[in-house]
DNA sequence: TTGTATGCGTTATCAA
DNA sequence: TTGATAACGCATACAA
């Protein structure tokens, strides 16, 4: 079968010890040793067993990646990043699904995988206030999104609040009054709907508008589906909007869909808003507006976090190095579905 | 740290042979004996550690998935349905992106990663014929795509030529004459893109209509920013399409954005047809017509063998076990984009 | 039904 | 600069 460090050592007349050495760059090796050990290590074909490296050093070479699921665009395109980023630091990337059930979500902070991994990179979507010990645990992880938040944890997120308020008010100056939003989670006050919702409301109160709850469209799955029925409760009830804005991009273009079906024209008489920057924004007719949350620094610093956290394990453990929270930065992308104008902006 | 065996055993007052049997369900275990066990294991919160399992075993529970890249919605569909399908049968995906660059397909297949996997679901994009030996690889692997084949490997794909024959077949049904494709790669004969293009040209001889080389638009990459760009291409070019049919959705739906940027109705001036039945399809507007592939069959199959391979290892190696081929079922699902009939069939 | 002992392929400690 | 050898945590052959 496949061949071990003791047939290279043997081939190569040398210990098992010299063979481990070459394998892993100890630089105290002459170089004519070296030379036998690779010649043999060509010739048998061998590959270390990274099971039993291991077994030995605890660490594995993969990181977990925990989304609601690969079929959101948002998250796919954000473990492509997440996976090219690792690669850069010779790591793999387990991706877990968990569909926004809470027992998944357990799982993934609890389960038998941890052993398998280096470390988490953790996207919540059922776990809340109230939930912060379950965060308290005992191997690398960041933290992503605005579920939850915890002292102990190295987070990655955005300024929600701010953005959405940004966002909102991109509309008021375009002169839309009747602001709807898509995706509201009533009653909720953390997480992305929270957030958002609270920057919207921010927004319309620093314009003097007064906040009309009839606007609010209640979208518990930010899908594309969802978004449409939201959407088409909206246009059914009395509430008159001017404008959308979806708390995602899959929520606006399901929304925009909605607006199309029914002959409502975009943006003339509703302008449409999203949020994420997803590539199919781009490509709808009108492209879709949108807020882009930096996915890719978002990836990068937090694979990065993982990787420092690996490495520093010992001053984690005892509090000496202080968990951090990274803002990534936002910026709002002006497309068609907003602005009519020239053609050059409608693509 | 983390406790081990010999902790739990120690605490049950047993031995850890005792231990192993409880974990690993061996039923001789007497009641009594097994609820001491799992006392101690629940006190200690103790869980397997699946790196020194697998170092015994030889086996880790994780199987890899290689694909192109995530961010073709494509793949990050299939991604879900393959990880919903292992999640079924106690296994965890980690996944490897190639970007169809043929080096790290190389590394996909040789890589030292292998060892840390089961097996290997591989959607290969820049291998192809002549690449075949390379395919002779000592691991569980299911090949998907039809970039490449080899009668010694598993392979689950569909029937392209016959569905781009029928999705051709439709569109001149409907009376279109002109009927475009986006995505062709010039001389390419295996691959889904030449394929498809074989079954395009198939249809049009069926139907005694002579095939017209202006009306190809090539991209080789398979995104809606190269789609935008053959539909330029096309539209620039006296070549005069009524109908465009997408080598995929992707393609489809920036070729559409393109025809609506230039005020091209559809479908009246040029219908449009897309492949693969990824979700966004459903949204755009009109909602794009397209072939579903049968992603979920494809997964679920792939998964299904890659077990199976697993389970029976040995007779694989001694050739007693065929490998074998699958053909997922494919389906024309027709929308607003080719036909804009009623107000139902265009949503 | 349960216990003892061995080895999976590495890395790391210590000598040489 | 290199070698011998002891873990790492588990599964399993064999014994009891």
């Amino acid at each position: 079968m496949a061949a071990t460090m003791h047939d290279v050592a043997r081939l190569a007349g040398v210990s098992i010890k010299t063979v481990s050495n070459v394998v892993n760059g100890y630089p105290h090796v002459r170089a004519e040793t070296r030379a036998k050990v690779l010649a043999a290590i060509d010739q048998l074909d061998y590959q270390v067993n990274v099971a039993a490296r291991n077994l030995r050093t605890g660490r594995t070479g993969i990181i977990a990646l925990a989304v609601p699921e690969l079929s959101l665009p948002y998250f796919a395109e954000l473990a492509d990043r997440v996976i090219e980023a690792a690669r850069e630091h010779g790591l793999t990337v387990l991706i877990e699904q968990h569909g926004g059930d809470r027992e998944r979500e357990l799982e993934v902070l609890s389960g038998a995988r941890r052993h398998l991994t280096d470390g988490l990179i953790f996207s919540p979507l059922a776990l809340g206030a109230g939930d912060e010990r379950l965060l308290e645990v005992d191997f690398p992880m960041v933290l992503l999104g605005e579920r939850i938040f915890h002292d102990g944890v190295d987070h990655v997120t955005m300024h929600n609040v701010e953005a959405a308020r940004a966002a909102t008010a991109y509309l008021l100056e375009l002169g839309r009054r009747r602001i709807a939003v898509v995706g509201v989670h009533a009653g909720e006050v953390v997480g992305s709907a929270g957030l958002r919702l609270e920057g919207y409301r921010l927004a319309l109160a620093d314009a003097g508008i007064p906040f009309d709850p009839s606007l609010l469209g209640e979208a518990g799955l930010w899908h594309r589906a969802t978004g449409a029925e939201a959407m088409a409760a909206l246009l059914e009830s009395d509430a008159g909007p001017d404008a959308v804005f979806g708390f995602n991009d899959a929520l606006a273009l399901g929304a925009m869909h909605e607006l199309q079906v029914r002959g409502v024209r975009i943006p003339e008489d509703i302008a449409v808003l999203g949020f994420d920057a997803i590539d199919d924004a781009m490509y709808s007719f009108p492209a879709l507006s949108t807020v882009d949350p930096g996915k890719e620094q978002i990836a990068t610093t937090a694979v990065q976090m993982l990787v420092d956290q690996a490495a520093n394990r010992q001053s984690y453990r005892n509090g000496v190095h202080r968990p951090t929270r990274v803002y990534a930065d936002f910026r709002i992308l002006v497309r068609g579905s907003t602005e009519p104008a020239t053609e050059a902006s409608r693509r």
